[in-house]
DNA sequence: ATTAATTTTGTGTGCGCACACATTTTTTTT
DNA sequence: AAAAAAAATGTGTGCGCACACAAAATTAAT
């Protein structure tokens, strides 16, 4: 009848130190009305000294409503596209919150269609959800979302690209910048002089900005080491969405030029390998982005020498936790949530495959 | 008063379907005596049929012994000591599981000292726990130490270092020749030829198997692609113990070689460099271990060029995630989990940090 | 056959909280 | 001043389970 023997305090023994009764306490904690002014300020007072914390089993038994998240990350088109890679920590974070009375939807939108993505984000207002990750990669229409989320205080967290100067809850990605300037480090150890073309394949214009920090940081690293002069940096785009591409730009490149190396500063790196080993040149070496089926395979076969990995499941399942964290057991979260810039390579890349089946 | 509208069943479900009461059920649930064999077999077959999983909430509130897990390890002597690297995965574990009702008790011994390991066994024996996680450097004590474990019918887990052909429930660590075969790998890479030496710096000989691993795959990375002719590799071993070391044997050694490589196979990395700072050497590409406030200084003064990670807080924490799923949910797991072989320089090491933190 | 001992089964309470509902107190209206 | 309305506070129930205890059914002993 008294206190916990581990010093728990239950809303119990608060009533009883208020000389008010449970449901009082309850409202106070809930912030529901009908509470006289002074005696919410006595109860509070109390809970401030005390630093009370909800038995979290009994909450989540007794509570009657789900909280309800939602995740909004682009479609996986195909096996060897990036977005089919969180889901498996999506997954396992759906496994691990169920038991705590919350579901996690997952909605998604074509990541070269801005109007899916405007589409998916009215639909997922009306379902007024208790809050939402979602990676921001339309400017315009994430503010939009962001606002509207605001005007209904749903919080939101970040993944994959980050907005600056926004209320998100936090954000989980990797510093593009820093992991150019990392795949910079790489190549000029093994590569201490020569001809290096930095390739991007993408699939639709302009340029991401995930995509061009990496090659600022990449051209950084060379610049701080004071070793440009040492390189003969090529810069290539393809829109691998255009006819013959990227074989036709590619052939034309490759019988004029003589590469070192390859920096493809994103995960579509196994399309130059392909191109590379079906080629009787010189192999250069390339570094590129992500552990996708099509880049293991090449990196496997010893075309690809390094990938940048950035665990896309942690990275989601983080997320997800995050959030939770923040909105059910009212946690102080860290906003800003970088994954690190792993080096993958022949070696020791069968020791970054296990995060999936986590 | 049916049943719950996820499909989830609950006890009083089965007692329904079983025709007898929850206490009945509940008996063959927990296999305590008193139950009439056809009862009991029949029960089980419902229970087979249905995969009923109980309310994790409900059965946390409801019980009244909590479950106590135990961890052994090393103490950490200094803040250059590998062993006080897991302790902030040791801690995030005990936050998260003490709302299950599971508490954790941190066991340390001198690793330098089988007795003070043997003493702790048996005080932990004495203890009966629920669960033990263990680094089983010592192989004489620890096997007679898990006998005794299962004498007790106590589940247990390794944590740094693997026993084959135990019953232990999972094993987190790194697999040391790979990560040795990685460093060869970065060695060969910066370094086309010369001269590499092998450096052991160890506190008590003989050399553990750990360390060893480490060197063999080293060397069988270069053995694999026939370079092993590029270099000539220098095998050296110091006992920090010993008066003036490691000073007077690398004072020694440098006097007479020139180094242009140097692999340290284990955490003392940052003894070598400091030295290699103090002379006035030619800068050999120095390759160490782990993330030790010593190694992080000398990898950001430059002395350093890859450090070996292998996450030694996520190491602790799965640990006893693991055994707490393994005992608490009856969850399967996973016996072998290798922590991934993370290459860590100064462009990318700030992102390592954060693990400690969360 | 009756009682006692034993086995087997059933029932009740509490874990701490959320939330619906009941009661009391205060304020407003007539 | 009494009645009605509103505000404030209190009480009770159930979430699903563990576990102590009560009751019934069976078996053994007299």
């Amino acid at each position: 009848m008294t206190q916990l023997k581990d010093g728990q305090l239950r809303i119990r023994d608060i009533a009883e130190i208020a000389n008010v009764s449970t449901g009082t306490v309850d409202r106070v904690l809930h912030n529901r009305p009908g509470v006289k002014p002074e005696t919410k300020a006595q109860i509070l007072k109390i809970l401030e000294n005390i630093d009370y914390s909800p038995n979290l089993m009994a909450k989540t038994l007794a509570s009657k409503r789900d909280t309800r998240l939602v995740i909004l990350i682009p479609a996986a088109k195909d096996i060897n596209s990036y977005w089919s890679q969180p889901l498996s920590g999506v997954q396992q974070a759906i496994d691990e919150l169920s038991s705590f009375r919350t579901v996690v939807d997952i909605y998604t939108f074509d990541d070269f269609d801005k109007d899916s993505f405007t589409q998916m984000t009215n639909r997922i207002l009306k379902e007024k959800p208790d809050g939402v990750i979602f990676s921001p990669v339309f400017f315009d229409s994430s503010s939009s979302f962001i606002h509207r989320l605001e005007n209904f205080e749903i919080p939101y967290a970040f993944i994959d690209a980050n907005l600056e100067d926004c209320s998100n809850v936090a954000y989980f990605g990797q510093d593009a910048f820093r992991s150019g300037y990392t795949a910079g480090k790489l190549m000029s150890f093994g590569l201490k002089s020569g001809s290096i073309l930095v390739l991007k394949l993408v699939n639709n214009l302009p340029i991401s900005k995930h995509v061009s920090d990496r090659q600022d940081g990449f051209c950084k690293y060379m610049r701080d080491n004071n070793i440009s002069d040492k390189y003969q940096i090529h810069d290539v785009e393809i829109d691998l969405k255009q006819k013959d591409e990227p074989y036709k730009t590619l052939t034309d490149f490759f019988d004029k030029n003589k590469m070192d190396g390859i920096y493809v500063p994103n995960s579509k790196t196994y399309r130059i390998a392909e191109f590379i080993e079906k080629q009787k040149i010189h192999k250069p070496l390339i570094i590129g982005y992500d552990m996708l089926p099509g880049n293991i395979k090449y990196m496997e076969s010893g075309s690809i020498t390094f990938l940048i990995g950035q665990r896309p499941e942690e990275q989601a399942y983080k997320a997800i936790k995050t959030l939770f964290e923040h909105i059910v057991l009212h946690k102080e979260v860290k906003k800003l949530n970088y994954s690190s810039i792993d080096i993958i390579t022949e070696e020791n890349i069968e020791f970054y495959k296990d995060f999936k089946n986590e």
